[in-house]
DNA sequence: CTGCAACTTGACAACGTTGTCTTTTTCCAG
DNA sequence: CTGGAAAAAGACAACGTTGTCAAGTTGCAG
């Protein structure tokens, strides 16, 4: 009743061999409809559930893929992870999924112990660990690795990604196109890709302004405290104070705004890479870069599954295209005394998003990426 | 190279047995150093990782525990988990996360491939099973297994809940005594635990203040499709149409609160069951009966690890307290002429929430409970 | 050089399942 | 009834690992 039963255990009961309780089990054709009868009713009583750890050591297959992220907290790798699970269910495979943490240490154990786990497979989303520089039994020899939303070191697998460094280009432009000359650009661990290359992708659009690059406008958060301090009271608080402000990630975002609306800064422009909930629902609606964690999950999955299924060619490298979702707070104007009046549109032509910049709701404005 | 190596084929190379092989993959003391570097010379020359399936099967469960939640991208399971994690990790637990998904039968695979799989304790949220009907290894001689946010059936197991119908009453109860008679309750799967309680919380208010109950003031979503229809479209527009909204959850807040948004129905007051990200960012605030998510895992993980450390007393059931905050959204007033004017403050003294109904900034009133 | 303890190594079974092959049963034509 | 083929059921090994216990090896005291 309360211990786990076995094939023995039902064949025994239903008095007849294992090897007919196992054939009942798959639905093979070689069992009389009476005998069958009765093992399923001994199957019943007992509650027996084969045991896949001894079925995938018997058979070599297995069926449970697991999923790696750095914070299920982050809207934005719950909406992957919600993709992941659907597109694994559709697949017949079971997800497994774990979070790696704040500690390389901790990524590591996690890795590690998901692939003593009986995984055939791995999606990851690599934290702090460069993949190539550890011996797991992962790629060409070992489980199948598909890496999502940043690369891990040289290691070679398939990886799911957006354009970030564009992406993050274009967001700032935005800003700039509207009048901004002082972007702050705040994120949790912008050392650590793939916000570096947003970090980047916010430099070279400055670069391209003719802006000069100020570290006092760079606000980065390493750990994600209960308590953690706020992102913008340093550069709310500058002689040059900023005036608009670009979000590295949806956990960041999410800070931001609350600090923004309790300090009822109206007049600061905001943009956030990563769209997250209730973002067009707040005053203002809230401009993001978006990308589509549902799609990469999905991808992800579809490639795993393919290498599953023995696909040995090289490490394919999907490029997912990011969407600007204009929605009115990254439309705010700087105040007309500092800021960076008299450069109002510069460069213009660099900021393809479309008309109604101040529209207050939802404008979704696609711009694929190579 | 690309075949998997094995025990065995360490062991001819190396011309020892396969014991002595798994000795020194398994860091047993009695090998000789010269036997040891032989076979490690021969492991690195093989590229030999041990099976994880075959260990497993043989050891039969390692230190794993498990959380099964309905539902990751809910915000409140999110919070959840991630508490959870932090706790397990304090227990040097690995921790694998699974969701149960939609259906009564994904539910069931997804609890029985986990006790399969080695794990050594059980947190879940039951969603559509009755675990005291299922024939899981569980329990008493079985995995031990913490329910949360809701029992499952009849099954023993020890729980961790708020007072579901005491909380769902209260914001009811706020909602009337701020004038309103026309209270719309909305939800996703009404008819499952522990939004049955909440919805019983919620006649059992309008019963208090001798306010009939309309069923058509009730609307329950079970799937959350992306394209789900709207929640209030319905209790808006009926002859008498609701003047104030329940959401009975967190997921469902969210779209409501989008709807009202979108519809810019400003004079609709609304408390949400659950917090929610942004909840007090959005104009107005959204009051909330809050439940306290990271307790509640980590006290499902405290209760767990008693189990697995050999604790075998009856179980045990912790309510936790709720607290409710007040920020706004639920203190706006009816409309004069229609809702319910004239029955003001109905019952003083059965709302105790404290001062400032419509303190526009969050303001926290705790009401333990027993 | 013997004897015994301590250490090292190995043979074998077992975990729960499925694949292969053999045995038993069934059933019907003769 | 009998013969024989087809169908059903079972015996046994194997998947790769670890636990148990026995066997082999070493080293040192007597």
């Amino acid at each position: 009743m309360t211990e786990t039963a076995t094939l023995s255990d039902v064949a025994s009961l239903a008095g007849v061999s294992i090897k007919t309780v196992s054939r009942v089990v798959n639905d093979e054709p070689a069992v009389t409809a009476k005998t069958a009868k009765r093992v399923r009713d001994a199957i019943d009583t007992l509650g027996y559930r084969p045991n896949p750890l001894a079925r995938s050591l018997r058979t070599g297959r297995d069926e449970a893929v697991a999923l790696v992220v750095e914070r299920l907290g982050d809207p934005f790798f719950a909406s992957m992870t919600e993709a992941v699970e659907e597109a694994a269910h559709e697949a017949g495979l079971f997800l497994i999924i774990a979070s790696a943490g704040e500690s390389a240490a901790q990524e590591r154990a996690v890795i590690t112990g998901l692939l003593h786990r009986s995984v055939c497979g791995l999606i990851a989303r690599p934290s702090h660990l460069d993949f190539a520089k550890e011996r797991f039994a992962i790629g060409a020899g070992g489980v199948p690795v598909v890496f999502v939303d940043r690369p891990s070191g040289s290691a070679e697998a398939d990886s799911v990604l957006v354009d970030n460094t564009e992406t993050a280009r274009r967001a700032t432009a935005h800003l700039i196109s509207h009048g901004h000359r002082r972007v702050a650009f705040v994120g949790t661990a912008l050392d650590r890709l793939p916000l570096r290359w947003r970090h980047e992708g916010y430099r070279a659009a400055l670069a391209d302004a003719g802006i000069d690059y100020d570290g006092d406008l760079v606000v980065s958060h390493t750990r994600l405290t209960p308590d953690r301090p706020p992102f913008l009271t340093d550069v709310l608080g500058l002689r040059r104070p900023a005036t608009a402000v670009l979000s590295a990630d949806a956990m960041a975002s999410l800070d931001v705004v609350s600090e923004l609306h309790r300090a009822a800064r109206a007049d600061i422009a905001f943009v956030g890479f990563d769209d997250f909930p209730m973002a067009d629902s707040l005053t203002p609606a809230v401009t993001v870069a978006r990308q589509d964690p549902a799609l990469m999950g999905r991808t992800a999955m579809a490639l795993l599954l393919a290498r599953i299924r023995g696909d040995s060619s090289p490490p394919k490298h999907v490029v997912l295209p990011t969407t600007f979702v204009v929605r009115g707070s990254g439309e705010i104007p700087p105040p007309k005394g500092r800021g960076g009046a008299g450069r109002e549109g510069a460069r213009p032509g660099a900021e393809r998003v479309s008309g109604r910049p101040t529209a207050p709701t939802g404008n979704v404005t696609p711009e694929q990426k190579r």
